[in-house]
DNA sequence: TTATACACTGAACATATGTTCTGTGTCAAG
DNA sequence: CTTGACACAGAACATATGTTCAGTGTATAA
């Protein structure tokens, strides 16, 4: 993408003042208001201004929409920014139990939103609060929430939530095969990997993210 | 909040397309995009059943505003669904140097965009990249990404980013004050807290998230 | 049977909002 | 000095968009 590099101080205030606007209303705002903020008098300026950022790939613009504007991202997709996915909860994971996953199974109004830069898919999303420290070898703590891709297959150096049949439990770990073994491998550096028979393990999803919310 | 507990099939598909209309404009849509969503041929329906909405406490809308809506969430300060807080990435933490933040020494361009229900505070807020294996006793890990108050005194309990000057490293801890001592407890219950005297810890923010992305 | 509440309809209207037009001013290059 | 590019200004215009109006239909309660 190319950018200018030096904008001039009417082009730094209009972001500015489009980021701050989209923080508290979480919808862009109009031209005049952009004029307002920025000190612009003239709405012929604004919509210079704004066609000179867009060229420049700062922010995008819809032709003939109201607050048809949106600031780019510097995702490699151009995701814009202020764009945000739902990511559903769809309940807690512990070691003792498999993960229940399936339609329905999950309400939607419960739902975590982030936004879509942090996330690197953005379908069959769902996130899972962990209850207990069984899952500390893959430094997450009790509490902490995972963000899973819902799949059943799973490529060497996926973190996966996988049911191990033959422990009767859950767990979160690096996946990788070996021969005739699966080896996963904990987060934690300091500690061992276990092996594993194939077919005990049950891959549940792919981790993609942890958050961790404190106080 | 009141909410009302059974919605029409009309209104649950005016709420569904009105998020997924954000996720994809980053902005929300007109009156007459939700009616040709929803199968609403009249703008006036639409208006009603907004109304609707609004009262029971489904979204917010402000009077004669292009887009002028937004989907409510159940923060208990209502922060509107889809707003988001911009947290600027200040560089990196890592055990054997202090952090250092301050004016401009981090680039407002670099960014995490968070919604903002995620996080209980949204001023003095920066990230920090964890370097090296020194915070998994904090259950972070290399490549983490923690958001963090800027702050220079913690109260009981709180996790703090902390310089300690005696031992030359910086540590993620919950602090506590014990008589003449403060007590940094590690996040990993497995592990065994440290006591320091209160002259060499230096409190450089209280931790509020952890954000792991992985692959 | 009547009254009320709710949901809906098409149309009209008012305002919000974006784009275009015709110009001016400044600065740098030729 | 002239030319061209850039930034700007006010005004006009066209369309997008939200609100209101005068009605209809249905269901339920009295």
């Amino acid at each position: 993408m190319v950018r200018k590099k030096t904008l001039s101080s009417r082009q730094k205030a209009i972001l500015k003042f489009i980021r701050s606007y989209l923080g508290e209303n979480s919808f862009p705002p109009t031209i005049r208001e952009i004029g307002a903020a920025a000190g612009i008098s003239s709405t012929s300026v604004v919509n210079y201004n704004l066609k000179r950022l867009q060229e420049w790939g700062y922010l995008l613009r819809q032709k003939d929409v109201s607050r048809g504007l949106r600031l780019a991202a510097d995702a490699p997709d151009l995701v814009p920014a202020g764009g945000v996915v739902r990511v559903p909860m769809a309940g807690t994971i512990a070691a003792g139990e498999p993960i229940e996953i399936g339609e329905g199974v999950f309400d939607e109004e419960d739902a975590l939103e982030l936004t879509r830069d942090l996330l690197p898919q953005h379908d069959n999303l769902y996130a899972l609060q962990v209850r207990g420290d069984s899952m500390i070898d893959a430094l997450v703590n009790d509490g902490d929430i995972v963000i899973v891709q819902h799949q059943q297959e799973a490529r060497d150096g996926d973190m996966v939530a996988a049911w191990l049949s033959d422990r009767g439990e859950t767990t979160l770990k690096y996946f990788y095969r070996e021969r005739d073994q699966v080896r996963l491998q904990p987060a934690n550096p300091t500690m061992q990997p276990i092996y594993v028979d194939p077919a005990v393990v049950h891959i549940q999803g792919r981790v993609l993210m942890v958050v961790r919310q404190l106080s």
